[in-house]
DNA sequence: CGAACTACCCCGCGTGACGATGTAGTCGCA
DNA sequence: TGCGACTACATCGTCACGCGGGGTAGTTCG
């Protein structure tokens, strides 16, 4: 039960980070965050959706439906400019946090 | 807006990593992590207190008051074994979470 | 039925405001 | 000058609130 509050403010970075590819649809966006963190982050759809669906709303992410002629609609989201900033701040603002949590992690006399 | 979700699951590992060079109490703990971080966390009492009790309750550390000769009474945390193997497992657990983000976020051709 | 996606509620815990206690320092006023 | 009131600050604490991840059931379509 460690890093379930661990992912609390990064979801939107995770999200956003992916995407910066190019297009994808949920289920893809989940299985390539579960692939790039070597399985240690596994995105559930209870977050994963709402996610995406406050990112939408907040202009970051532009989204159409398309056919996948194998199976159900799948909806593919894009980055908007909007959303490449909000990127560009998220990982900063993780860089910085990141950094501040080795440091006092790190103890007395270290980098 | 920011950082505000991202100190979940970082505050057992800041309390218990600053106590590792010794006693330490309430406020000096919270002055600790502020100056570490170069000021980038700022604890607010809500969550170090409570914090320090479920520590407490949880056998992480052990507490004794003190006078201080000039001011309030202080309340001294010390690591107890169990809290100094709980630090172990926070910071590797948080070494692990961080190098997931930065797998992720870092993008496609990266470290 | 199963893949892709959605909706909804639960709850831990950080947030911010506030309070209580204790000491030192300052200022007023005779 | 002396002494109490009043302020400033250190220290510990509580509480209501809200965000957002967790879990799970529901929906649609092939």
């Amino acid at each position: 039960m460690g890093r379930s509050q661990l992912l609390k403010g990064t979801t939107t970075l995770l999200v956003l980070a992916v995407l910066r590819e190019g297009e994808l649809y949920g289920y893809e966006i989940a299985a390539r965050i579960r692939e790039r963190s070597a399985a240690f982050i596994d995105p559930g759809e209870g977050w994963l959706y709402p996610a995406l669906h406050r990112l939408e709303a907040a202009g970051a992410l532009e989204a159409s439906w398309r056919e996948s002629g194998i199976g159900p609609r799948r909806r593919y989201y894009r980055l908007t400019r909007t959303g490449t900033r909000m990127l560009e701040a998220e990982a900063s603002e993780w860089e910085s946090f990141a950094r501040s949590v080795r440091l006092v992690a790190g103890g007395p006399a270290d980098a």
